[in-house]
RNA sequence: GCGCGGUUAGCUUAGUGGUAGAGCGCUACAUUGACACUGUAGAGGUCACAGGUUCGAACCCUGUACCGCGCACCA
């Protein structure tokens, strides 16, 4: 026998474990050539330089849970894992850094070469620690298959997927309107740029008609700096108020130019004056208007967001925001401003580069979304299902507006898009892997990471890895990244049928999204790195063990809905392990473990089974099917506290409450099957606590021997000995027949039913104190063996009982399902007792107006159910009493002052 | 403007039509007890608001307010 400590000390026991479970699985290879159903998950890759975060923790113990449920239901699980080469964010992190550290040193003085090369010293340095974290979480990844988005294989396909859209004509480069950062210098994605509501100034200038001297028109802008820029001034063609503008011409202010006035419908008459400044270089709508008259494209600043105009030498050079006042001031100077208001609008900032990006007029890669017709439609089927549903409006609204990404970005750090040129050769551009040889010089740009990303659910696997496992399972992810990740996740298992065949069903990338909230902290704001309200996970687990972490947080993250963390929450989860740990300790003591226990030996009629243990049983087969179903729909903090409460009030505070009485009782006929019961139970709770706890559930299974001998009867090793991780899952062992005879009786309920209301009735007395139960009309008294435990659950001195026919006593009382029990005290406070009494008589008085009013409603008598007006029917009488019977207490009571 | 969530005890929340439930926190009491990472008891709720449906609404419908998120617009 273990000698189990006093309290749970997970770090004497996590890493022992983890290391101990890496030898006994490969590291969790999973075998693509086992005949076990499979089951298999893809890690959303953390950023590899990133670091753990409560997110991560939330979503990978979420996949971790589900990989060890699957292998304990006999299937061959695969958790692949790896990490994502994250460009710009990487790049901006080695770049800051070599500035800070190494005088201002910048990539564009390394060099290309020199610089990626840093990066990979940045990445060998930092890229391991994300990993190391999620195995102090206990997570049970294939770390055989680990996969890193620059690993040679992966690129491989990343650049042949390019290639391939090439050929089929989706891609195309152009010069377009993108969103520029100009701290990254760099195009990004529509879904890379954050609205941010902003607190601006609305300018109203002046533009003068240069055929009508003396007319002004106005015209309100937000952006004053960009107007060297505007080549046309535009106006509804319904506006009567500019009725025969159009074809005119504006003069623009500086540098001084006549430019054209064009009628467009985009104007909006109710807007501002109802006359627009065209700047078709920057401004996504400008550009199109100018697409459509025939304007210029004038481009007035550089590309880090620097006004570039020498023409105006007061503004050339300046800074955008600089030269924004600037050039208000020198309109004001002109008499050319008419107004300068305050004004709320929402300007677009760079996620990364968390300045507001500028639209601007570039060379980019742009791929049309192939298959986004089919992705609509696998969802809409639900051969892909989304947890909670509700996310697949999100979805589909995005899919039906869908604009073509902007795949190429202006970083070194990432796959370098695969496009040759060489000058006068009419072959250019070439698009293919390898170089077409001398001469040819490859595009400068890398990919999107996303478009490396989004081959992750299959391009991960080997040829053999993907027939087995390949559609996954399961994709645990944050609905944050639904468009970045998941709908192109969807679309490239589409398009490029990774699958066994090209149907549909085979390429479907996933069978299941199990979206998680997004956490925040106990003031509800958003955990993040910059607020500093986000506490380090390995701190949590060096203070509460990663199984209360884990517990902790499951058992308060409501599917798809915002946590709100607090440490508490944690400290709850360690407290529980402690229990668990305790509940077992005390088994301990009571003689060796039968892992083969079977309550089904001991006679339930004969009282060797008591109602106790059968209460317990029958609590826990109605638990397991319970438990399945929550899995099902991906209800993860269900099974927690359902779990929680059934280990912490049905197990512990009842059942072994009640099985002291057993064990203090060397001689007691129902030892032998209380203890089997208490075997049995834990044996099961011990496994179905494992997903979520993983580290004590093992801990405690091998020690105490619940796997069984080390060696089956036949002589082959019993790995269950060894480890609870394959041990079968409860839920699919079929119900045992034994389980259905046992709730013949509730009599355990009604002890129970004794307890909590005989403790409320001594209330704060403490000392040992006589109790009197009297039977009500036709309820059998409690069994022999019951009277003890029910002495010892109530502090009790002694229990005494009395027949319905026996005068009844005085004295406090309390309704219970066998009829009154009554309390002796020393002493009783009659001014506390009538408080008692009275709020007794409140809640009864309160029920029984409700029955009453719904009986003497012969509208509701007609149309309420047979059975509930029985129900209410049988209830009157029985409040009416409890009300009478508590008036003559009262009654009493007043007499006796 | 459109869409998706949410609003139940001081806090976090469970609750798909029939007497509002839990955990934390708080208050009081209890240490030869498996567990103070504990036990026992107590106080604490017009279920956001207004209509409607229904015999009956925290729950279903409509609307309103407030909070959060997303999309669009944003001169």
């Amino acid at each position: 026998m273990h000698d189990l400590a006093k309290a749970y000390e997970p770090s004497a026991v996590e890493e022992r474990l983890y290391a101990r479970w890496l030898e006994l699985t490969d590291s969790y290879h999973a075998d693509e050539k086992s005949v076990k159903p499979a089951f298999s998950i893809v890690i959303p890759p953390p950023n590899v330089t990133g670091i753990l975060t409560m997110g991560h923790v939330l979503n990978n113990t979420l996949q971790d849970i589900l990989c060890r449920k699957a292998r304990m239901e006999g299937k061959e699980v695969l958790w692949l894992p790896g990490t994502d080469h994250a460009g710009l964010a990487t790049q901006t992190k080695v770049e800051s850094t070599m500035r800070k550290e190494e005088k201002g040193l910048t990539r564009q003085m390394l060099g290309r070469e020199a610089f990626e090369k840093r990066v990979w010293e940045w990445t060998d340095k930092y890229g391991g620690i994300i990993i190391q974290q999620l195995k102090k979480l206990g997570c049970s990844c294939d770390w055989t298959r680990q996969t890193f988005t620059l690993d040679a294989e992966y690129s491989r396909a990343v650049l042949q997927a390019f290639v391939d859209l090439y050929n089929k004509g989706h891609i195309y480069r152009g010069k377009r309107m993108v969103n520029w950062c100009p701290a990254s210098q760099t195009a990004i994605s529509d879904e890379e740029v954050i609205p941010t509501p902003q607190k601006g100034k609305l300018y109203t200038i002046r533009y003068e008609v240069v055929e009508q001297p003396g007319r002004f028109l106005e015209i309100a802008t937000t952006r004053p700096e960009t107007l060297m820029g505007d080549t046309g001034v535009a106006v509804n063609p319904e506006d009567p108020r500019y009725a025969g503008l159009a074809g005119l011409h504006a003069r623009r202010p500086f540098p001084e130019a006549a430019i054209p006035i064009v009628a467009d419908a985009h104007v909006d008459v109710k807007f501002g004056t109802g006359v627009l400044k065209v700047t078709p270089a920057h401004d996504k709508a400008d550009f199109e208007i100018g697409q459509r008259h025939n304007l210029p494209f004038l481009d007035v600043l550089t590309p880090d967001g620097k006004i570039n105009c020498p023409e105006v030498p007061e503004l050339h050079g300046l800074d955008r925001f600089e030269a924004r006042k600037r050039s208000a001031e020198m309109l004001a100077e002109r008499g050319l401003l008419a107004k300068e208001e305050p004004y709320d609008n929402t300007v677009g900032f760079s996620e990364r580069g968390q300045v507001p990006i500028e639209p601007r007029l570039s060379e980019q890669w742009f791929l049309r979304y192939p298959k986004t017709q089919d992705a609509l439609d696998v969802v809409a089927r639900e051969q892909i299902k989304f947890f909670p549903r509700h996310w697949t409006k999100t979805y589909d609204h995005w899919l039906t507006n869908i604009q073509d990404w902007c795949v190429s970005r202006q970083v070194w750090w990432g796959h370098r898009i695969p496009v040759w040129y060489k000058d006068g050769d009419p072959a250019s551009p070439k698009c293919q892997i390898a170089s077409p040889g001398e001469g040819w010089v490859q595009d400068l740009d890398s990919l999107d990471t996303w478009a490396s990303s989004w081959l992750w659910a299959y391009a991960t696997m080997d040829d053999a890895t993907r027939s087995k496992f390949y559609p996954t399972s399961v994709l645990v992810t944050g609905p944050d990244i639904i468009f970045l990740w998941v709908a192109r996740m969807i679309i490239a298992g589409l398009e490029f049928t990774p699958g066994k065949t090209k149907a549909v069903e085979d390429n479907i990338a996933f069978e299941n999204v199990v979206f998680t909230g997004i956490i925040r902290d106990k003031y509800g704001k958003k955990m993040s790195k910059q607020f500093g309200n986000s506490p380090d996970p390995l701190d949590l687990i060096a203070k509460y063990g990663a199984d209360g972490l884990r517990f902790g947080l499951i058992r308060i993250a409501p599917q798809g809905e915002d946590i709100r963390f607090d440490e508490k929450q944690v400290e709850e989860g360690r407290n529980f392990c402690n229990k668990l740990w305790n509940a077992v300790r005390f088994r301990t003591m009571q003689g060796p473990i039968d892992p083969a226990a079977d309550p089904s030996q001991y006679d339930p009629e004969t009282h060797e089974l008591t109602s106790f243990s059968q209460l317990l049983l029958h609590k826990l087969h109605k638990l397991l099917p319970q438990i399945q179903a929550s899995f099902d729909r991906f209800e993860f903090s269900e099974v927690a506290s359902a779990l929680y409460d059934f280990v912490w009030n049905d197990f512990c505070s009842r059942f072994i409450e009640a099985a002291k009485a057993d064990f203090q009782n060397p001689e007691s006929p129902s030892r032998a099957g209380t203890l089997a019961t208490l075997d049995y139970t834990l044996s099961r709770i011990l496994r179905l606590l494992h997903p979520f706890a993983p580290f004590i559930t093992d801990e405690l299974w091998v020690n105490l021997g619940f796997g069984g001998p080390e060696t089956a009867a036949d002589g082959t090793p019993n790995a269950n000995a060894r480890t609870i991780q394959f041990a079968p899952w409860p839920c699919a062992e079929p119900v045992p027949a034994w389980v259905k005879d046992l709730w013949t009786t509730n009599s355990a309920e009604a002890v129970y039913a004794m307890v909590d209301a005989g403790r409320n009735l001594r209330g704060a007395v403490n000392q040992k104190v006589p109790f009197h139960l009297h039977l009500a009309e036709g309820a059998s008294a409690p069994y022999d063996y019951e009277m003890p435990v029910l002495t010892a659950l109530l502090n009790a001195s002694e229990v005494t009982l009395a027949l319905p026919s026996d005068p009844v006593p005085s004295g406090p009382f309390a309704f219970v399902p066998l009829g009154k029990l009554y309390v002796t005290l020393p002493k009783i406070d009659p001014e506390e007792e009538r408080k008692r009494i009275e709020k007794d008589l409140a809640k009864v008085r309160k029920d029984l107006e409700s029955t009453r009013k719904k009986l003497g409603d012969p509208n509701m008598i007609a149309r309420a159910p047979a059975d509930k007006v029985a129900e209410w029917r049988a209830l009157e009488p029985v409040l009416a009493e409890k009300e009478r019977t508590l008036l003559e207490r009262q009654d009493a009571l007043a007499g006796a002052v």
